[in-house]
RNA sequence: GGGCCCUUAGCUCAGUUGGUUAGAGCGCUACCUUGACAUGGUAGAGGUCAGAGAUUCGAAUUCUCUAGGGCCCACCA
């Protein structure tokens, strides 16, 4: 076969090649003709957005999964697509536009703003589905999909418009999370909080017609221009007699209810509480409770607006400092302490979110959440880990409505128009072209888009044609849905895992997929947060470029177990590295000696020896474990069961051992062991394929250059390869291979330097199997000579030796080694053993082990003390014939 | 304040229903440029499984507590 195959392996070119071959041969597309099918959906990235290493763990699981069925002989679908991400995107495209031209959107206005974002998406979308093809992902590209297509935007105007009639869908007045700097309402999941170092500031407010003063604590001083009440706990003893009188709010002087309301704490702060129902979620409640007037203070860009006139025009923070000045002026400012607390913030934006009150579209989950709670618990969905079950419960088991509205302009619009000549509001699934109550054409559609995670919770659904029927049909609907299971992780078990729940049980009655496995986060090396501003993110892509995909693919697989994330070391991509030049090298060993040739290799079972035995054996065990790993989602263990077939056993024993062969006389036995080599190597391909599919798909593209190995059938436990007692055998004959090693380089033997060796065993399988396979000591421990004895021959003088339960192996030293110093070694092995000999007769005598172990481990037990003291007799010998 | 999780070799992590002599990779040490591979080979050192207690014939594994770390949820002014 081919001579000049590179020393090293290079991914580079290797890599680009065989991805544009599998979309030519469309080796992604589903088999129709198979039995059962295997679907699944990637998580949209943004379309605009760039791979990141949650991405590619995120890909290359799936993609493992995938490559795993389709070999498996199920008609497989994984469907690819990307997110409009409204608020990410325009918030981009935005500031793009402002930095270029200096115009806001405003200034574009809507329909060419929304223009340029399309062209923005033309422009750059594709960067990320070709770092997606990079990573190797094996998605059926002709199902590719944006959440603003077509379809989905009739799937999000239909759900839209029946969730809205059933009178899910409502329209409220309430107080929302304002995002000042997108100006935007943003839903309660992307608010995250963070601990900032504030202040208490202790006011004093006059209780109108007295001389008393009540002490208020607030860490917002400047939204004292929006209360609306003073309010105390009913039953505190302080205040309560003040309850219907009057307050009057410095500053502006107006004057409020002092109202009792059991939200107060007593023991916070000073046991007052100013009411603000137009800035406060709690204020507003306590507001609704009381009949309270709502009092805006603020713009939508977060300045103080008409409302707040003292500090009129500033910011929030400049307000702040401005009424504080003011109340030191007043002398009522009269404390001020320092006080840590949870401040809101957009995890967009990263600005303060202001509550504020607002007319919004809500959904209302309560049924919905119920729905997809009980499918869970009664096992219809499972997460895996199960662990994440609780993250879903606690958050399903009090839902709060989704506020669904976004003040954006890119998105779904929401498909709500209200009628100018008779104010008639309605919801419609098309573009409607009059009121249909009284036929005007006067007609206008509600501003706002729809939260990005509404299309995104069709997506299981809308990917597949729905609800177009024509579509859904051809895209095999009936077959795909629900998918098999969901690949993602666990930061949006809310926001996405959820609503997809949600949605597809109340649409199609169905869970949107059977098991949802979360993988965690990629942090660096030291556990952190890959993040832009600490400057630790390992780009997927040029690690790619420089370590190869299939490298990259390994250490991800390798480090994802069912933990909660994982720490990812470039060394660890690197061994990987060294790992795919390891396969490379030994196919290239194996190279000259096979002969490119189309067809399946059957291996002839009869008339091969021990160690092929025993390599066919650990194959189809190293099969078994692949299926099972892979079926359980451990890519960890799938990753290192195929790293220890290929390394340790393929590379480091069967390679070995096959070299005398190779390089002897025997034309026959070399054709054989070839033909055994091809087998084993393509067998070994097929098991690595869905982890480093590049490498294997060269490497096979070598031995048959007409089928790839993409759509070979992945290898199952075979009983036709087992052989147990050879593979036993064989274990031995490594133990013992081993154990001559050991005491060449403990005793300092040079590495090159002959030995000879005497064995003593009373087994006669084994002393046969020895004398068979002498030949094999010579290349792999230098052994000129090997002899066989029985126990009951004299043991060679000054000789090291070390022994399994079975044979006795000597190694006479003639004077060669320090014989004290060989002795204290023994002394050492003997008292360690003994150790363990110990531990096993103490079990053995207590007699409660006995009666309360199961017979098998009692028996194993034994066995085990038989052998140890098998050990500790053979070692005590040595020390003897040392003398 | 509630909930979840983690703590195993210098580092990154496995260890599934309790039955091991506690494993792997990286790193480290010694020796080796033997015709697949120095992105290599052979061998080795290194762990009282965070700590204390309980259950058990037997605990890294189950329970309780303690210490340290992480994450999520929650309106604490």
């Amino acid at each position: 076969m081919e001579t000049n195959i590179e020393k090293n392996y290079e991914p580079k070119n290797i890599e680009k090649k065989w991805y544009k071959t599998w979309l030519e041969k469309k080796s992604f597309a589903p088999d129709m003709k198979a039995q059962e099918s295997f679907s699944i959906i990637m998580p949209p990235p943004n379309v605009t957005g760039k791979l990141h290493m949650g991405h590619a763990l995120d890909n290359t699981c799936q993609d493992i999964l995938i490559r795993h069925k389709r070999m498996s002989g199920f008609c497989t679908l994984w469907i690819p697509g990307t997110d409009h991400a409204g608020i990410a995107t325009q918030a981009k495209v935005e500031k793009k536009i402002f930095k270029e031209e200096k115009k806001t959107k405003h200034d574009l206005g809507r329909d060419e703003f929304l223009k340029r974002i399309w062209e923005w998406k033309e422009q750059y979308g594709e960067e990320i589905t070709n770092q997606l093809k990079t990573l190797g992902a094996s998605c059926y590209w002709d199902y590719e999909c944006f959440t603003m297509d077509e379809t989905p935007n009739k799937a999000v105007r239909k759900v839209f418009t029946q969730l809205y009639n059933e009178g899910l869908i409502y329209k409220d007045k309430r107080i929302i999370n304002w995002d000042t700097v997108l100006q935007s309402a943003i839903s309660d999941a992307e608010v995250e909080y963070k601990e900032i170092n504030g202040k208490f500031y202790h006011i004093h407010y006059k209780v109108e017609g007295s001389d008393e003063v009540l002490e208020i604590a607030t860490t917002r001083p400047e939204t004292l221009f929006g209360d609306s009440a003073v309010a105390v706990n009913p039953k505190d003893p302080r205040f309560k007699k003040l309850i219907g009188k009057k307050a009057i709010i410095p500053i502006c002087n107006r004057v409020v209810p002092i109202i009792g309301d059991s939200h107060v704490d007593m023991e916070l702060g000073t046991g007052c509480l100013k009411v603000t129902p137009g800035h406060d979620f709690n204020d507003f409640e306590i507001g609704k409770r009381h009949n309270l007037e709502v009092i805006n203070i603020l713009n939508p860009d977060g300045t103080l607006n008409e409302n707040a006139k003292a500090v009129e025009g500033l910011n929030c923070n400049e307000g702040r400092k401005k009424t504080i000045s003011l109340l030191e002026e007043l002398e009522i400012l009269v404390d001020t302490k320092k006080h840590k607390h949870q401040v809101a913030h957009g995890e967009r934006s990263d600005s303060v979110i202001e509550p504020i009150v607002s007319t919004q579209w809500f959904l209302n989950v309560q049924d919905m959440a119920k729905q997809s709670l009980q499918s869970v618990k009664k096992g219809k969905m499972n997460f895996v880990p199960k662990q994440w079950e609780n993250t879903f419960f606690s958050w399903m088991n009090e839902p709060r409505d989704w506020c669904l509205s976004r003040q954006l302009w890119w998105g779904h619009r929401i498909p709500v128009y209200t009628c100018n000549a008779c104010e008639h509001e309605f919801s419609f699934e098309s573009e409607p072209s009059e009121c249909p109550k009284c036929q005007s054409h006067k007609i206008e559609q509600d501003p706002d888009v729809l939260d990005t995670w509404f299309s995104s919770g069709l997506w299981p659904l809308s990917t597949l044609g729905w609800p177009n029927e024509e579509e859904m049909e051809k895209k095999k609907f009936t077959t795909f849905y629900p998918n098999s299971m969901l690949v993602t992780g666990y930061d949006i078990i809310f926001f996405w895992v959820a609503r997809m729940s949600m949605m597809s049980l109340k649409l199609t009655k169905t869970v949107p997929f059977k098991d949802v496995y979360l993988h965690g986060l990629v942090r660096d090396k030291e556990g952190r947060k890959m993040s832009k501003s600490l400057g630790n993110g390992i780009d997927p892509i040029e690690t790619i470029e420089k370590y190869g995909c299939d490298a990259v693919r390994f250490t991800l697989a390798n480090g994802c177990g069912h933990n909660r994330g994982f720490n990812l070391d470039p060394q660890l991509i690197e061994s990987s590295r060294n790992f795919m030049n390891k396969i490379w090298n030994a196919f290239r060993f194996i190279s000259p000696f096979i002969k490119r040739k189309v067809g399946n290799y059957k291996v002839d079972l009869k008339n091969i020896d021990t160690p092929t035995k025993w390599i066919l054996t650990e194959l189809t065990y190293t099969s078994e474990k692949m299926n099972k790993h892979l079926d359980d989602y451990r890519f960890d263990e799938a990753a290192s069961s195929v790293y220890s077939f290929v390394y340790d056993k393929f590379c480091s024993w069967y390679l070995e051992l096959s070299k005398p062969i190779l390089y002897g006389e025997d034309q026959d036995a070399i054709k054989k062991r070839s033909k055994i080599l091809r087998y084993l190597f393509e067998e070994l391909l097929k098991l690595l394929h869905p982890i480093s599919p590049f490498i294997t798909e060269e490497i096979w593209s070598y031995f048959d250059q007409e089928s790839l190995i993409i759509s070979q059938k992945y290898p199952t436990r075979d009983e036709s390869l087992i052989f147990s007692d050879e593979h036993e055998q064989m274990s031995h004959f490594i133990e013992v291979i081993t154990q001559i090693r050991n005491m060449r380089s403990s005793v300092g033997l040079k590495p090159k330097e002959k030995i000879e060796i005497q064995f003593f065993t009373n087994h006669k399988k084994t002393s046969t199997f020895l004398y068979e396979n002498r030949h094999y000591l010579e290349s792999l421990a230098q052994v000129s000579k090997g002899v066989v004895y029985s126990k009951e021959d004299e043991r060679p003088k000054k000789s090291t030796m070390a022994t399994t339960s079975i044979v006795e192996t000597y190694i006479p030293l003639e004077g060669l080694i320090d014989i004290n110093a060989e002795i204290s070694r023994i002394e050492k092995q003997i008292s360690k053993v003994k150790k363990d000999y110990e531990k096993v007769e103490n079990k053995l005598k207590n007699p409660k082990f006995a009666d309360n172990a199961p017979d098998e481990v009692v028996e194993e037990v034994k066995l085990k003390g038989k052998n140890l003291k098998i050990k500790i007799d053979a070692l005590e010998k040595n020390i003897a014939s040392m003398n």
